[in-house]
DNA sequence: ATAATATTTCGATAATCATCGAAATATGAA
DNA sequence: TTCATATTTCGATGATTATCGAAATATTAT
């Protein structure tokens, strides 16, 4: 991952309604949400909505698919993935930390789709 | 943790050099840098490279400790393994995508400094 | 073709953020 | 105390971002 990248991945989610989209759709998975039941569930109208989709999907963190007049919303899980590995990329230098200390519950997407 | 302090996180990690001081910290391990090993090592002029670290403070990223003349930084591990989990939450609503999809390599600090 | 629904683009406005020189503050050394 | 070093605060400037009404585009149904 670019430090670009991963700076854009990150604004991307640095947003209030962004990031509450981004959950939505993880917990959703690969099936995604259609653009008009996001803005229902979260309730933010078509336009900003829009926004916030192009800025999410131009940083790489969505995938979109098109049925019928709908398009359908979902994770880059993979992408997601790489963007977690890169923050936690070399901790403490493998050094005596990796001793020291326990690793935490999972932190990383489950899915591949 | 909470959606705001979220947001507050991700935005914080969502410029370059704050990126590069908060992967940089990670690396080094609960003893940190002191800021201007830092500012040196990443070439960033004193003044903004406080303003950053003030933001990656405030998000509550960073722990500091003064030690002398100097101020050293550290990640807080704990706070961002949270994030990380946030993120992550309850992905794909622990449905299909559990069975269908393998776990991704650790994606979580190991250290919990 | 016409109408209805879903989504995106445009455009203007208001708000937030990054940079860095200069000055201020804090601590240790001579 | 006086000086040198480390870090932070202040203040001004330029750049980026979020919001959303109105209009445009796209797809399906009648």
């Amino acid at each position: 991952m670019k430090s670009k990248s991963a700076v854009e991945k990150l604004a991307a989610l640095a947003q209030e309604s962004r990031l509450a989209i981004f959950r939505a759709l993880v917990q959703e998975g690969p099936a995604g949400l259609c653009a008009g039941d996001i803005g229902a569930r979260l309730g933010v109208v078509p336009a900003t909505l829009s926004f916030h989709l192009k800025e999410l999907s131009r940083a790489g963190l969505l995938k979109s698919r098109q049925e019928g007049r709908f398009v359908y919303y979902a994770p880059d899980f993979k992408a997601m993935n790489a963007l977690l590995g890169y923050l936690t990329e070399n901790c403490c230098s493998g050094g005596v930390c990796d001793d020291a200390c326990a690793p935490t519950a999972a932190s990383a997407m489950k899915c591949k789709a």
